[in-house]
DNA sequence: TAGTGGTCTAGACCACAGC
DNA sequence: CTGTGGTCTAGACCACTAG
């Protein structure tokens, strides 16, 4: 009997083993969905190890949602859900800056209120006196995204002496006031006057809309709305159990 | 010492209630971001099990990003993290009878084709034959959505026989044909004279459009396209770490 | 260098779904 | 009713790192 830590045993621990070799037979389509994978005394007898750790190979599987368990019956490959994704939210700078481009920064308006103004900030639930931010994001002094913003002072006391002038307020959250819950829209709008006049657009064209809230432990933290100018940007959402990602399949378009 | 499988157990097992009781403490805010949660030793004494079942609690609070872990020093409260959340990606027939209207589906043009012909399609990869397909989501008769698809007959066959008139391709291809990867972008756009013309609105509204690439096990299986009437859809994203998420804290607006 | 997390074992009991 | 997954134990060794 081998033990665990030791010395012989390759990079990857054994159960992470186990459970890459039968992610390899799913990504393979040698096992289609619907296939009854080993029971785990048939993975602990050919592995040679305990069924304990055999059954944790097979957890990970169940917790990607690559395989799916029934007792008695066995685990079998599950099929794909449908209807999640995993979205990448963009960081504005990052994306600027991904693209090889300059950015910059520029404060539009800020200012205390009592209230929540903006309409769907509401649905941070009730705040005290709150920052209210607009600025715009530009790539190489093109503008790239408006932004308008509320920050919660109850959630954030620091932003009340912060000057937004200088730090773009997502940035400057970011990491400073820590949140438990998020909740992102997305839509596809027409930009009013006086976006379209920041936005240096048409009213005509369209422009994605992002929406987003943010909680700590039940208190509003704070609430962004995003108008990128369209023709220039996409969001992108993959589904890959985490468990089928490899290196090699990553393409840089 | 207890029996894990013990009938004095309750509902849920042990390891889950270790989980519980942690995520209950983050959630309230009682254990911030940063702080040390108990060693594993320590839990195991807390609550009378071996340390096994502490590390299999703790390892899932991890697992979610809830918790990081460093040796020697111990496990961490983590900040949340910022670039990702889930994103439910609707059926657009389930999202019409959610909004209480009525859902119909109409064919608009169906072929086969040697070689891929939309443009973005081609990112599925090499394809031999595909089924080209446009048509139309209506709710309450008024246009929703404008589909074209993509369907690789090496990776559905059935497809060649199916009645596109009769059943929407997205419906027929779910559990149908099987998927291992797929990418989503999301872009705002405005309607091509023949789209606008399809959803009935003018050229200058804005429109979500959303593609969907779809994989299995490397070969293409289906590429689809689809604009959304503007003003009528969002799309919802939320990033809740799994185990944060509680029944009492979904709210329907 | 001491103490933490990481891993593994050999065995056990239980619940439950198929047969 | 059999056999599978689900859970847990008491102990062990190791790797790494923080102090």
């Amino acid at each position: 009997m081998r033990a665990p830590g030791n010395a012989d045993r390759p990079i990857r621990a054994l159960h992470q083993r186990i459970t890459d070799d039968i992610v390899a037979k799913i990504r393979s389509g040698a096992w289609p969905p619907g296939f009854r994978i080993p029971f785990e005394h048939e993975l602990s007898m050919q592995y040679g190890c305990a069924r304990a750790t055999a059954n944790k190979a097979v957890l990970a599987l169940t917790a990607a949602g690559l395989v799916e368990r029934r007792r008695r019956a066995g685990s079998f490959v599950a099929l794909p859900p449908i209807q999640s994704a995993v979205l990448e939210i963009p960081d504005i700078e990052s994306e600027i800056n991904r693209q090889h481009l300059t950015y910059a920064y520029e404060l539009v308006s800020c200012r205390k209120r009592r209230g929540l103004s903006l309409p769907d900030a509401a649905d941070l639930g009730p705040c005290g006196p709150v920052l209210e931010i607009r600025c715009r994001h530009l790539a190489d002094a093109r503008p790239f995204a408006f932004e308008e913003r509320i920050i919660n002072l109850a959630a954030a006391p620091e932003a009340a002496t912060t000057d937004f002038a200088r730090s773009a307020p997502g940035a400057w959250l970011s990491g400073r006031v820590a949140w438990t819950q998020a909740r992102h829209a997305i839509s596809a709008v027409n930009p009013d006057v006086a976006v379209a006049e920041l936005l240096e657009i048409p009213q005509t064209s369209a422009c994605l809309a992002l929406k987003r809230w943010t909680w700590r432990a039940g208190l509003g933290v704070t609430y962004a709305r995003q108008i990128f100018r369209g023709e220039a940007f996409e969001l992108v959402a993959r589904f890959t159990p985490a468990l089928m990602e490899r290196a090699s399949d990553h393409h840089y378009p």
